[in-house]
RNA sequence: GGGCACGUAGCUCAGUGGGAGAGCGCUGCCUUCACACGGCAGAGGUCAGAGGUUCGAUACCUCUCGUGCCCA
């Protein structure tokens, strides 16, 4: 058996492992496959991206859940896909186009998409490779694409049936406009990050030539040149009389008036607020309200039009921020300038500030869609994990505005609407062929096709859809995201699947959360913090990899991620593979099957195995509430700290004894142990589990494969809480014994002979030959009492004292430190104790047993003082 | 400004109304026939600070300071 190499090496299993999974069909269900039905649909990477650490451990994750229903029995499908990102994409291509100095437009539409698709072609199926590496079990034979033709098919209905519905309406209103990307952005991707700039106040004067005028400040002088009014709060005194009056602008021939407006706070600057409805959202909501001119001073790339005069037109609108406050001040109009923190909203794909702008998109109705996922997340009939993700999403959807879901750019599904000769408007389920007829140009918002995922994936195209697919694997059981995308995406499906299938589309939502560095920074590329995951599994495996990620996982909090911690991962990959060569090479060919009779085992039998249905019952526990570090802890120390450090080293004494029917009872014992170890670490660590356990069973793959084994079932009946305690003062004795050997610098390979007086007398003459190996005794006696004599040392342990002939063995006075030094602990302790037991109200107020454990504790104590003082007197003795 | 988290060992984090834990790092000893990707032992913490509740608070409450995230 020890064809099995010293050490663990991934590169040399995984590869042949995945496919030999993959060319059985492991990963493949069918709808009237066995089981209870058990669905995942990945959140589908961008097509174009690769995998970095995030999607290792989102699909991680994954694969950990779907591993685990399959081998509980469920029909598990776990649904791969990607997502054809529209802006994200095209920008990649453009950016091509540019270093070869063309752009889209030079192309031409279509010229453009057949590129795009090109580029698809050949870099699209990037990332989904990469997830085989990490061990992802998704059904490959069922990948789809957010912008294939069944899943376009759908976007067209559900686009065409909230026109329908009224749900989706064409308006000219405010948007967040990109200057870069040139196209409309829904609020959910402007990101607001605080930025330094300049509050500039200025005065308006007044129209009618009196002096003075009204001052008001802007961190955005440029708008000045699109304001329509001056807001100020009805309550401010300091405006009384002047609501109504009219100013003059400075650079423009005309003239506005003073409005009062509760939305104006009256503590902040002057009290009164310059308002530019065609470029801010709030402004804009004060036009609605007070009837507002709007101007739009700016053209798609953000430079000013002639609409603001000539002087300023044809600028950036940095440059005319800058000009603008220039010419305030030549006209006498600046007050002042300060240095000014404040929120500004920036593109989520390129950075660049958003401007806020009006402009003619298709936008969603939400309030309907919003209401009904609210109350169905309200019933719990989608639940979140960690549950205190709720509120913050529950207080979204209640504050959420209409979606902007056009964009201005060729990548995408293309709104179904066309516009007749005469501004007639049709949206189709066909395409219309008409003269004269033209179809809109723009494309949907990515999201809008990627919130159908659930059953897009599934074979929805429409109403009429009634798939297999659907009908067994739909609601979906789980969705696994990080918390970030909870609005983007999560909310959306959630909308999008009530209204459509009249069912939420998963029951429960699991949140990750980010991969930081081992600092708690986020890692980007600017501080050099990011890791490959691809290169942490070319250098550590899949299995480490996987790991170190879910041992920091716990629900809701971020994942901190160091090298090496991967690499304390690849020592526990380690760890099991050497147990398990261990026990593989003892086995004799012996097969996993039925537990020996309980009167055949030992006490370490029955302990390991207690110890191991109650790891088993934590690490279930721990996956219903997805703790996946729990797990991983729970494993991680069953196997390292019981199963390697004590059970195997217990066992050697049987193994390598000489009798043939004790050593017949630990190599059945061993087998069920290590099979049942690798079931419960398989879902995390597939890899080394699964090529273990072939060597175990004597399987040789294909359909006989860990990764479809059974679950063990849990095995209450294992628990024993006699042979936890009774092998507790073995360990306990085991110990000191180190201890008092580690102190006196005693070396492992002395063997000397040891008397203990214990009341576990019988336990531990029972047991001598196990406590012997373990501890590197020459030979142990348990007596009736110990008789202290000069020239040795007592070892005090959790059941009784151990006495050592100290001749030859110590230096006397190093053990005299140690002894002094435990007598000072225990007389503080002891001190600790005398004052709580001193005081009345604890004994009269605190529980009787708590108050009991401390009495015993004292006694306990009590015995300790007095013998260690014994015995250092003893040894002094010698010392003189 | 509103909301939500969080401050526990050098680092990253668990944890509990009744003597503070893990991993990594650090120190010492050990190449004993599964594993030096190892074994045995050790050092290291006023559990952010201040009040309060309680017989008893690291844990519950309030405030302060600090950090992070979301929203406006």
């Amino acid at each position: 058996m020890s064809d099995l190499p010293k050490a663990y090496d991934p590169a040399t299993v995984e590869p042949d492992l995945y496919a030999g999974w993959e060319a059985a069909g492991l990963f493949h269900a069918e709808p009237d496959d066995d089981g209870e039905p058990f669905s995942i649909v990945i959140p589908p990477p961008n097509v174009t991206g690769s995998l970095h650490v995030g999607h290792a451990l989102d699909n991680t994750i994954q694969d950990v859940i779907i591993r685990r229903e399959r081998m509980l029995g469920k029909n598990a499908v776990w649904i791969p896909g990607t997502d054809h990102a529209g802006i994200a994409t095209q920008n990649v291509v453009e950016k091509q186009l540019a270093a070869e100095g063309t752009d889209r437009h030079a192309l031409g539409r279509q010229a453009f998409l057949d590129r795009v698709w090109a580029f698809k072609e050949e870099s699209g199926g990037t990332i989904l490779r990469q997830l085989r590496k990490l061990g992802a079990s998704a059904d490959w034979e069922r990948e789809v694409f957010t912008f294939d033709g069944p899943r376009s098919n759908a976007v067209r209905e559900v686009f065409v049936s909230l026109y329908e519905q009224g749900l989706i309406y064409r308006g000219n209103r405010l948007i967040n406009w990109c200057p870069r990307c040139q196209t409309a952005l829904s609020d959910i991707e402007v990101e607001h990050a605080d930025v330094d700039g300049e509050l500039v106040e200025f005065t308006y004067p007044w129209a009618d030539g009196s002096p003075g005028g009204v001052q008001v400040a802007t961190t955005r002088a440029e708008t000045m040149l699109g304001d329509t009014a001056i807001a100020v709060h009805p309550d401010d005194e300091r405006y009384r009389g002047t609501v109504g009056r009219e100013v003059r602008h400075p650079f423009q021939d005309r003239t506005f008036q003073v409005i009062a407006d509760d939305y104006v706070d009256p503590e902040f600057g002057s009290g009164a607020v310059k308002i530019t409805p065609g470029h801010d959202p709030n402004d804009h909501e004060i036009g609605l309200r007070h009837d507002l001119d709007v101007i739009d001073i700016l053209d798609d790339h953000a430079v000013t039009t002639e609409v603001v005069g000539e002087r300023f037109a044809a600028l950036d609108r940095f440059d005319a921020r800058r000009e603008v406050k220039a010419a305030l001040d030549d006209a006498g109009l600046l007050v002042e300038v300060e240095t000014h923190r404040h929120s500004v909203g920036h593109c989520s794909r390129c950075d660049t500030p958003v401007e806020p702008r009006l402009s003619l998109q298709w936008f969603v109705s939400m309030r309907p869609l919003a209401d009904r996922a609210a109350q169905a997340v309200r019933e719990g009939r989608t639940r979140f994990v960690p549950e205190s993700q709720t509120k913050s999403f529950l207080d979204w959807l209640d504050n959420l505005h209409d979606w902007c879901i056009s964009r201005q750019i060729w990548w995408g599904h293309r709104i179904p609407a066309w516009y007749g000769p005469d501004g007639q408007i049709e949206v189709s389920r066909e395409d219309l062929d008409r003269d004269g007829w033209v179809q809109d140009e723009d494309v949907l918002d990515t999201w809008f096709s990627s919130q159908l995922w659930p059953f897009s994936t599934l074979g929805w195209e429409g109403p009429h859809s009634d798939t297999p697919e659907l009908r067994t694997w739909y609601p979906t059981s789980t969705l696994v995201t990080g918390y970030d995308i909870n609005t983007f995406w999560v909310s959306r499906m959630l909308m999008i699947g009530l209204w459509f299938t009249d069912d939420v589309p998963f029951y429960v939502v699991y949140n990750h959360g980010l991969v930081r560095d081992e600092h708690g920074k986020k890692m980007s590329k600017s501080f050099g913090n990011v890791i490959d995951p691809l290169d942490l599994v070319d250098r550590y495996g899949a299995d480490a990899t996987r790991f170190s990620l879910l041992r920091s996982a716990a629900p809701g909090t971020d994942v901190p991620l160091a090298e090496e911690w991967v690499e304390g991962a690849k020592r526990f990959t380690n760890k099991i593979w050497n147990a398990g060569r261990f026990a593989l090479s003892n086995l004799d060919g012996t097969r996993p099957g039925e537990l020996p009779p309980t009167e055949q085992l030992t006490l370490e039998d029955r302990w390991i195995l207690s110890r191991l249905q109650a790891m088993h019952a934590e690490v279930d526990a721990a996956y219903g509430r997805y703790d996946w570090s729990v797990v991983a802890s729970g494993l991680y120390h069953f196997v390292w700290d019981e199963l390697a450090d004590w059970y195997l080293e217990a066992l050697k004494v049987r193994i390598y004894g000489d009798d043939p029917e004790a050593a017949e009872v630990a190599r059945r014992v061993l087998a069920v142990l290590l099979d049942e170890v690798l079931r419960l670490a398989h879902p995390m660590m597939p890899f080394v589990t699964e090529t273990l356990w072939r060597a175990l069973t004597g399987s040789d793959g294909g359909r006989d494969s860990l990764m479809v084994a059974a679950w063990p079932d849990a095995r209450p009946e294992l628990a024993d809480e006699q042979a936890e305690a009774d092998f507790g003062v073995i360990q306990s004795l085991v110990t000191e014994i180190n201890r008092f050997r580690s102190q006196n610098s005693i070396p492992p390979k002395a063997r000397f002979e040891l008397v203990v007086a214990s009341d576990e007398r019988a336990l531990l003459d029972a047991h001598a030959s196990v406590i012997c190996s373990l501890a590197g005794l020459g030979g142990l006696t348990a007596v009736e009492a110990i008789e202290e004599r000069p020239g040795t040392s007592t070892i005090q342990f959790v059941a009784g004292q151990a006495q050592v002939d100290l001749a030859g063995l110590i230096d006397v006075n190093a053990e005299l430190a140690r002894l002094r030094k435990e007598l000072e602990k225990a007389d503080a302790d002891l001190d600790r104790i005398d004052g709580k037991l001193a005081n009345e109200s604890f004994v009269e107020r605190a529980p009787a047993e708590v108050v009991q454990r401390e009495r015993d504790k004292r006694g306990e104590l009590e015995s300790t003082v007095s013998q260690l003082r014994e015995r250092i007197d003893a040894l002094s003795a010698i010392e003189a």
